[in-house]
DNA sequence: GTCAGTGCAAATAATTTGCAGTCTT
DNA sequence: AAGACTGCAAATTATTTGCACTGAC
């Protein structure tokens, strides 16, 4: 893929204040990172860490893509198959979690406490929300024709603040036109 | 896209039967359908009917791909960019609903009664079962920073019971190999 | 008759893979 | 030293678009 950093020049990471976690918690969920690397014979590389921390900053679910966007500025040589392959992985050892979207885009994240998102039909952005009262099914549950329930995913879908706000001022000026 | 039929030859449409809709389900559904088009002035096409019908009589949440497969046996003129179209359509119309697997595939519902689905992680499988107490939330709600929640999707995410068998079998091999 | 909708082919977007090196263990 | 991992480029898969034509209204 020709890609939007490659096509336009760098993109700014413009992750907006609320949506970097906490410096501590980042550090406390690296570490425990190297831990789970080590532990499961997983080698700890320099891509592999820069990836994952990357993502534990980031509370906004990014994409593989928005993931390469901030690392390449500091890592020059880090390749964009080597984020898919690392967040591939790391997904399939349960160390991040995907999310899904309304558009078929994956996204990610590193917060593995149960949790809800929010999800906007209209930009597609997804904020976490802490457990719903929903979410109390007792797991692993069996289901019928066999199905075994591992994980209750709860998603929130609906229209974020600033979409609505956007949205409202449009169509504010679709009245003063028709007028 | 070249897809698995132009290359492979047709592949057999081979719905499992309790993935099959009611005959008179599907035909009030495709009535309302006709309706709804009408109401809407969208036009009412034979392709619209039929992609909108196979949706209807396939309880297995196809793709826009197996939608094509279907179809195409017996409307050998029907290109894959339309149906592409008509499901994106059906969808901004509110007519179908789009449910995300773990992969970024797209699949189609045209099951609109509030209901739940069954997600195979395995397989990417996807069954319905019927509303669980879990999804009262008064709608639409007021999220924080603004968010107008409008729906409340929940997904339970675990084993299907053909793919939890057909493991079962493989961990017997292997025990077998090993001893 | 009009224009929304369709078919075709080509374009774009998103993700994966083959292979030759490189770096962790 | 062994082989898991990375970088690069090319391949695949999934979806969208431009344009000429056709059929529903």
């Amino acid at each position: 893929m020709v890609n939007a950093i490659d096509k336009h020049g760098i993109r700014p990471p413009q992750a907006k204040r609320h949506l970097q976690r906490n410096r501590q918690e980042v550090a406390r969920w690296c570490a425990r990172f190297e831990e789970q690397c080590r532990t499961r014979g997983l080698r700890f590389t320099t891509q592999r860490l820069a990836v994952y921390r990357a993502l534990a900053q980031d509370a906004s679910h990014p994409t593989a893509e928005s993931v390469y966007a901030r690392l390449k500025l500091q890592m020059t040589s880090l390749s964009f198959a080597t984020v898919y392959r690392i967040l591939e992985r790391l997904e399939d050892e349960g160390l991040i979690r995907r999310v899904s979207t309304a558009k078929g885009v994956r996204r990610f994240d590193a917060n593995l406490e149960p949790h809800q998102h929010f999800v906007c039909r209209l930009c597609n952005g997804i904020t976490d929300h802490a457990e719903l009262p929903h979410a109390q099914l007792p797991l692993p549950w069996r289901g019928p024709r066999g199905f075994t329930a591992e994980e209750l995913e709860i998603r929130i879908v609906g229209i974020c603040g600033s979409c609505r706000r956007a949205r409202a001022k449009r169509g504010l000026a679709r009245s003063r036109a028709a007028s």
